[in-house]
RNA sequence: UCCUCGAUAGCUCAAUGGUAGAGCACCCGGCUGUUAACCGGGUGGUUGUAGGUUCGAGUCCUACUCGAGGAGCCA
């Protein structure tokens, strides 16, 4: 006899196979019982008599089923299971998750146990395929791997805030971008990425803000704004037409919508800051030239488009110390987000990077920051300086948006919020 | 940090200032094909905390705690 996972049972009809799982449901109809077994790859339901189980199958109750597969036109899978016996592994009395619905503090205190519904394993599966592609991508065009440090001496960018270690007495910080390593390695290895965690102590508490969360961040030496929009569209591309190529099924289960995925291809439009102001103009939601943008106005810019949208050119006050300013228009740098359809907002953030040492040293200076902390970065520029560009993708937004979720703290095992850190 | 909303059974929610309830979960019983099965019965409460108003507070008032949504900031 054969352990088979249920993903596989329908090439099993007629054959003995064990079933290795966790029951979902217990019903019964007098002497015929009917339980749906859940194996982390499918599920199928088993039949089997009265007698034939003592214990109690409740809830979550860890079983091993032996049984024959059974062609049945009732089963939605095509096939369920006549069960021969059935060994209780693990008992699970009183299951805290139920049918019915449940609250977000409630789900998101239980979520160890949370992850077991069908729901979340699907959309953790469409993460990890998201995962997978992104970096299939870029394994697949020259980049190179290379992950920076998690604990760091000194912010990237000053403004905002970092969660403080000790660090053998000394003061650390957790890293909220691997960025200026990632300007290093690129130095060192043409094109790079780093794929990790990366931690913020903002008090945001929104639908697309976690404390720690994972960043896609490549880097790549010669290459300036254009190329680097070039590569952000063709990764986006590779990383949705994957998913529906990969996760049908998963995508049915969390019921995504998948026509508005199927419309991301290559190329995506771009539209400078400016334009951007006039569009929202014409929208009733005027806004000063040099002021940000807010998530409403985004999500209204991102409404006018069927695919993702770059907006470009932003007031080089409102953007980060080592962002290359436009060499035609100052006032502006060479800096792109990239709006994900549907309200979900920024999902990249890239730049061509300052490569020349005077201009880097006076916007450091004009951003108050110090040189000595510096010192490294600064050393990129001493020694063969070249334009470069890279761009960090937050991976919670992008599995968010493909997912269709309401907010980023399903899209991870367990989410880091501003209220919570448990379990 | 600011704005808004909320907290009653394990869960989701009811309850004119006047006897705290329902559905689900769980337990017992019934049913030989159920699909969030169904039918009958049962267990289950310091109404977030502290104070106040009142003959009487889940309900009204004050403070606090915790949570949710949003703003700012960001990916």
């Amino acid at each position: 006899m054969t352990t088979a996972s249920i993903s596989d049972l329908r090439h099993h009809v007629g054959e003995a196979v064990i079933v290795q799982g966790w029951v979902t449901h217990f019903r019964s109809s007098g002497r015929i019982h009917f339980i749906i077994v859940r194996d982390g790859t499918g599920v199928v339901q088993c039949v089997f008599k009265h007698d034939e189980v003592q214990e109690p199958l409740t809830t979550e109750t860890a079983v091993t089923v032996y049984g024959e597969v059974r062609a049945d036109a009732r089963s939605p899978i095509g096939v369920e299971i006549a069960v021969h016996q059935l060994v209780v592994t693990g008992q699970s009395p009183d299951y805290p998750i139920t049918p019915k619905e449940h609250g977000t503090d409630f789900l998101m205190g239980h979520r160890h146990l949370w992850v077991r519904s069908p729901r979340q394993a699907a959309i953790l599966r469409i993460r990890a395929a998201i995962i997978r592609k992104a970096r299939g991508f870029l394994d697949d065009h020259g980049f190179t791997v290379a992950d920076p440090p998690i604990i760091t001496p000194a912010a990237a960018e000053g403004s905002t805030t970092l969660f403080g270690i000790d660090y053998f007495g000394e003061p650390a910080f957790l890293s909220q971008s691997g960025q200026l390593y990632m300007e290093a390695l690129a130095m060192a290895l043409g094109k790079v990425y780093s794929f990790g965690p990366t931690f913020r102590a903002e008090k945001s508490k929104t639908r697309r803000h976690l404390t720690e969360f994972w960043m896609l961040e490549p880097e790549m030496a010669f290459v300036e704004f254009e190329e680097n929009l070039s590569w952000q569209e063709r990764l986006m591309e590779a990383i949705v037409s994957g998913v529906l190529q990969d996760c049908a099924d998963e995508l049915a289960v969390i019921g995504r919508d998948v026509v508005p995925l199927a419309r991301v291809k290559t190329p995506f439009p771009r539209i400078t800051y400016d334009e951007a102001l006039e569009r929202l103009a014409t929208l009733g939601m005027p806004v000063a030239w040099g002021e940000d943008l807010g998530a409403p106005h985004e999500t209204a810019l991102a409404e006018q488009f069927d695919r993702p949208v770059f907006v470009t050119h932003y007031p080089t006050a409102l953007k980060a110390f080592y962002m290359q300013p436009d060499p035609k228009r100052p006032e502006v740098v060479l800096a792109a987000d990239l709006l994900a359809p549907e309200g979900y907002g920024e999902i990249v953030g890239g730049s061509q990077r300052i490569h020349d040492l005077e201009l880097l040293q006076q916007r450091l200076h004009q951003h108050q920051l110090p040189d000595s902390v510096y010192s490294w970065y600064l050393d990129l520029r001493r020694y063969g300086s070249v334009p470069h560009s890279g761009f960090g993708m937050g991976l919670e937004r992008v599995v968010a948006w493909i997912t269709g979720l309401e907010h980023v703290r399903e899209t991870t095992p367990f989410a880091r919020t501003l209220n919570r850190v448990w379990p």
